[in-house]
DNA sequence: TTCGCCCATGTAACCGGTTACGCTGTGAAC
DNA sequence: GTTCACAGCGTAACCGGTTACATGGGCGAA
């Protein structure tokens, strides 16, 4: 591979003036960059990054770790991210923290050097970890994340409000008896979505300790909460799950156990996966745009890189949007799968 | 930011013992190891991985550069290749074409001297230009795309085999009358796709010219399939579309114009996309692990790291597996969607 | 003609690590 | 008591760019 002597070399020149040439800087004559122009297109000469930002101090790359999250909410969340970088010309460079917390710090520690800024999206980790991994002088917006005391910029969703705000409208749809699947017990998303449906049960309904089932966010558990309801003989008339994945499990398990959605029970989730409209009925869930999540944090980023100095006032808050489809009696058949004429 | 000098300084011994007592070469005492350890943490010491790859000639990352992608294939493909790498600590770093060609040459381009090795997807470029982009030098395996006389290793989807065998299986379970709903023209998987409907058309129902609907793999296109099929009333009784998402927007057209699926016609598509078995009726697909597409690919470029050499011999070849669902009167109601006893 | 200024260009230091090589001192072998 | 091998460590070159500063030539002003 061609190095910038090389250039200069075959150009006639100093690696100075090649370079000035080749960066389009002022001081150099049209001959001159001519010459060194012919010499890199002879050379196929391509300017080593990792070298040029050595001196730079810039990498023009944002790392962007993301816990073990598979499936479209990963995919989204990168492609809102790489919108935005894209325009700036930033790179993204990937990070999983696959889990662990010593994973978490690897990942975070291996970016030193790597990149101009830090994308991290760090659902159960505890505020102080994460202070003794984050390096202060690298610019870093948190995702979903409120970390508190230690005022980092972040982009969050509103889960509570979400929540709150889809329990009444169970409630107002005619739900009395609502049952809750709650997301894993350490994820903050879950635990901000169940209390947004314990309030929301408390202040509209009245209602103090309203059922709670477990869940992990996962399909099988949605199943599995389907038994314990039909087999427990749970009073219901409502299921709100904490995400889409458990609602859909729930349904299939309901349906199995006879029951007729949103006949004999009405199913909420949260997320608002592509699949959820195309369920037959579908699925009424609370909207996340995952995709704004990830372009408002690199835009938050990108100010900061650009000098701005933002902390944790500055966060975004995402709120999520209600829709009403099938499940919960809204629109029954939508264009989209209009296939069954059902029960 | 701590610098090695500053460790080693700290520390009171030179940069290079520093140096080899941080990464755990020989020739360094115990106590002379556990100075340097402790100046480390006493600074928050972090090597700088730029500069590191700038010496070693290494920097343990790997380019990926895709199309523009969206949803569940992309997201599949990143985890299928991070799996793999993140098991040989190698970091990913995202580049994203964006459609036009200028732009894979600037994506290759900036991955000069941030990357060991390239995982490219060029899916509708040609091969002399991908010829005049990639570094010889630079070890890289394509996906999904035979360079032919590149001699470049690839990972591959068998699509013309795939389309082969669902056109076999159509004609198998009674369709006379097949029409396939190509992808765009100029892409290589819709291309392949449409050749083997054709073939087997041809040598299976020795059928010549079978009906061939434009499309452009969107649910849209499919939609438009649908209104085509029944306004023209071109004689169908199964509908082979090119991927799953047409399939989709196909069997709700269908379905809005009184159409039964698989009554009326069957319907097949192309990708088992996760949406695919919980459609009512399910659909049936032709499988494709792009989880696999993915970690195939990198394994090879880990192997070529290795010091291997490997060319377009050594290609892989995945070959797509036969999904009977209901849309072909396989299975009709699969567990996870019996919602509706429908006609 | 001479002075001074500015522009084009070259020299070399530097970014933050790695590592070839040289130096020193110790213990074993003679 | 030498000699020699080798372990432990330091010096400095190097990776491939960028850029502060030095240099020299051309040109306008006096």
């Amino acid at each position: 591979m061609a190095t910038l002597r090389d250039v200069a070399r075959e150009a006639g020149v100093s690696v100075a003036t090649a370079s000035r040439a080749i960066n389009g800087l002022g001081n150099v004559t049209a001959p001159t960059k001519a010459a060194v122009m012919a010499a890199v297109k002879k050379l196929n000469f391509v300017p080593h990054s990792g070298a040029r930002s050595l001196t730079r101090k810039k990498t023009d790359t944002v790392g962007v770790i993301l816990p073990d999250l598979f499936g479209e909410f990963f995919s989204e969340i990168i492609r809102g991210i790489d919108l935005v970088a894209h325009e700036s010309g930033m790179h993204l460079l990937l990070g999983n923290m696959h889990g662990s917390t010593h994973e978490t710090a690897a990942a975070i520690a291996a970016m030193r050097g790597r990149v101009d800024g830090l994308l991290v999206m760090p659902p159960d980790l505890k505020p102080e970890l994460l202070a003794d991994y984050l390096d202060p002088a690298l610019p870093t917006v948190l995702l979903n994340y409120d970390a508190g005391s230690l005022d980092l910029p972040f982009v969050a969703v509103d889960n509570y409000r979400g929540a709150y705000a889809m329990t009444e409208a169970l409630l107002a749809g005619g739900a009395r008896q609502v049952v809750h699947i709650a997301g894993p017990k350490h994820n903050r998303d879950a635990r901000d979505r169940q209390r947004g449906f314990v309030d929301a049960m408390n202040r509209v309904a009245g209602i103090r300790n309203p059922a709670i089932l477990p869940g992990d966010f996962s399909e099988e558990s949605g199943a599995k909460a389907a038994s314990l309801l039909v087999q427990g003989q749970l009073p219901a008339d409502a299921v709100f799950a904490a995400n889409d994945q458990m609602a859909v499990g729930l349904i299939a398990g309901l349906a199995k156990a006879g029951k007729s959605v949103p006949g004999d029970v009405m199913v909420a989730g949260f997320d608002d996966i592509p699949l959820a409209r195309h369920l037959n009925p579908s699925l009424s869930t609370m909207q996340v745009k995952i995709d704004q999540l990830g372009s408002t944090a690199m835009m938050m980023l990108l100010r900061i890189l650009r000098g701005e100095t933002l902390g944790s006032a500055s966060a975004t808050i995402l709120t999520p949007a209600l829709i009403a489809r099938g499940t919960t009696g809204g629109a029954r058949a939508t264009a989209a799968q209009p296939m069954t004429a059902n029960s």
